[in-house]
DNA sequence: CTGGCGAGGTGTAACGTTAAACCCTGCCGC
DNA sequence: GCGGCAGGGTTTAACGTTACACCTCGCCAG
């Protein structure tokens, strides 16, 4: 029935009586072409409908003009917001972004990390969180890579990675300073010395306890599995309808923030009356629910441009000295959390 | 300082004292390679860390095992939804997802589309709002293609489409049924003859406010350009405190509605006792904001199962009939509007 | 008039795989 | 005793670009 070519430069190269070359020069807008070849070249591109074979391309010059993002799960609303402002932020500049998801398991996170899979790509922005740090150490690879999280990561990568501690302990003394005095952590974890995102942001709520003279209790730490909106949701419906003593809830994200307001408002308590709720990423839906989420901004439009910054710089210098920033926090107030007195 | 090269397949083979194409074997699994050879070919790759430049293989092959999700934005809940349910989808059958956005806007969306990109793909998903007809009537390409969508499509591209009409005249009825008498639609645009989202889900209002015996006011026709839930938020409260009449509100997308249900508040309407609201897409968000948010499903599992089926059939026979998905869409009662009497 | 140079252009050899054809060797059936 | 075939392997030629070296003018300076 058809035929399987696609038409590729060679046809345009007879079509309009010159070298392979030309064509390739004219395409690249490579010097050492007269006006008159360039004109006729453009002509038969068009006129055949020739579209360059990137794969070819890209086999051949190693570069390929696109930036891979990948991410734990694209349904974050963190990670979707993260790469939409990340593939904007990419355009100007002529490069392409393409999102993979890892899928948040350890496993599915290699196999996403293979070289093979890297090398597709001219720099990559990893966010990692299923991998530890020799999870990282073992990849070894030329493409530039910058990460993009919390975790501690080995030195030799260029990271980004948000102030959770500073965040959540900010959080934290908010809530203390507008009157709670038994705030739970949910999401959070402290059992392990990690550097994970969920620890560290534990961490920042002890730390604030501790400062304030309150003794962070064990069972307002209130693990999550999946940080899905649904789990937060039952997890701390479920503790407060079994009696447990809260006035002030930090999640760990503003999905889960927002999944304990839902699940105060499911065991009866109305918020911020009963209990204040702050959350931690300042997604946009935050401002729009109701009550407002009060959340720790993380920086998002100055962590995505550094990040494309240290992927340039390695883009320019394959041996640019690796460099680790901490993204400034902010808290921003809206109405799950109370005014001052 | 470094090499430049990375291992590749000459180098196992010249380790393992075989050929180039023995490796090949190996590495795909094809027969005639002795379990001997098979063994010390796997040893030589593990101690070489060799990885397969898929670049070089896709060219020669022109199989990818990747297939793309094209959306508009990624930070719209409903394509970050989508991806991750394809993405979950498809690795179990050894494929892999990613995920570029096009940027809602005709130019990026085409540049996005052209064939050179499509062709990186084994199939593409395509959720394409900015095109119209004729656009895509202009895509020539070899590459299986499944839209995913709203508007009209030529004939020869399989497509699924929501029941957009349906859905929303299931929405508005739900209003009317509840009480409701000046129901506007968010997001929605009457004016021109086009099938896109926002004008067939405005049709869908139009038709059942007709069948109900209310007459549709062109005044509760409430155009938006960004979609995003801050110019839903905006519009509506400013229609309303400027004296816009309103018990009802159809939100074109859930993401809409929670806006409008921001903006009612922010107006002084308490949700659904002044004022009852309903969505389109049943976002995961949405039962989890205060009030849930009643809305339309449009039953996201069955489209990606669809879509899927339709793409494998076109990876399996490229001439196979374009087929035609019109998905069925349920209403999901929750808290934005009233019980009935 | 010679040498040099810049503009315009071509030919060839990769880039790293894999499809396809081919080549051995040993063994089995008749 | 030989044809045939299966198993295990190799050789060669692509896939569609681009880097690089090279070639040929025409023209200008000396």
């Amino acid at each position: 029935m058809g035929k399987k070519r696609t038409t590729q430069m060679s046809d345009v190269a007879r079509a309009a009586g010159v070298s392979v070359m030309t064509v390739s020069n004219v395409l690249n807008g490579r010097p050492n072409v007269g006006a008159e070849t360039r004109i006729r070249v453009l002509e038969v591109v068009d006129e055949l409908g020739y579209e360059i074979n990137l794969t070819a391309r890209r086999l051949r010059t190693g570069r390929t003009g696109t930036v891979g993002l990948i991410v734990p799960r694209f349904d974050h609303q963190y990670y979707s917001e993260l790469a939409a402002r990340v593939s904007d932020a990419l355009a100007p500049e002529g490069l392409h972004l393409v999102v993979e998801q890892s899928g948040a398991t350890r496993e599915r996170e290699l196999s996403a990390l293979s070289l093979a899979r890297l090398q597709q790509y001219d720099g990559v922005l990893l966010s990692a969180v299923g991998l530890d740090f020799a999870d990282l150490d073992r990849i070894r690879t030329d493409v530039p890579i910058v990460l993009l999280g919390e975790q501690e990561v080995p030195d030799r990568y260029h990271s980004i990675k948000m102030g959770n501690v500073a965040g959540a302990r900010l959080a934290t003394e908010h809530l203390v300073a507008r009157g709670a005095r038994r705030v739970a952590v949910l999401g959070g974890r402290l059992d392990t010395p990690h550097h994970d995102m969920a620890s560290s942001r534990a961490q920042g709520w002890a730390d604030a306890l501790d400062a304030a003279g309150l003794a962070p209790d064990p069972a307002l730490v209130i693990p999550l599995e999946s940080f899905s909106i649904a789990e937060a949701r039952a997890a701390i419906a479920e503790r407060v309808a079994g009696g447990l003593a809260v006035d002030g809830v930090l999640g760990v994200t503003d999905e889960i923030a927002i999944g304990a307001m839902a699940g105060l408002r499911d065991a009866g308590r109305s918020v911020p009356d009963d209990v204040q709720v702050v959350g931690f990423d300042n997604l946009r839906i935050s401002d729009h629910v109701s009550p407002g989420l009060t959340s720790v901004d993380p920086g998002h439009d100055a962590m995505v441009a550094h990040a494309l910054r240290l992927l340039r710089r390695q883009l320019e210098d394959r041996g640019a000295a690796p460099e680790h920033v901490v993204s400034d926090v902010a808290l921003v107030e809206r109405g799950s959390t109370r005014r001052p007195k």
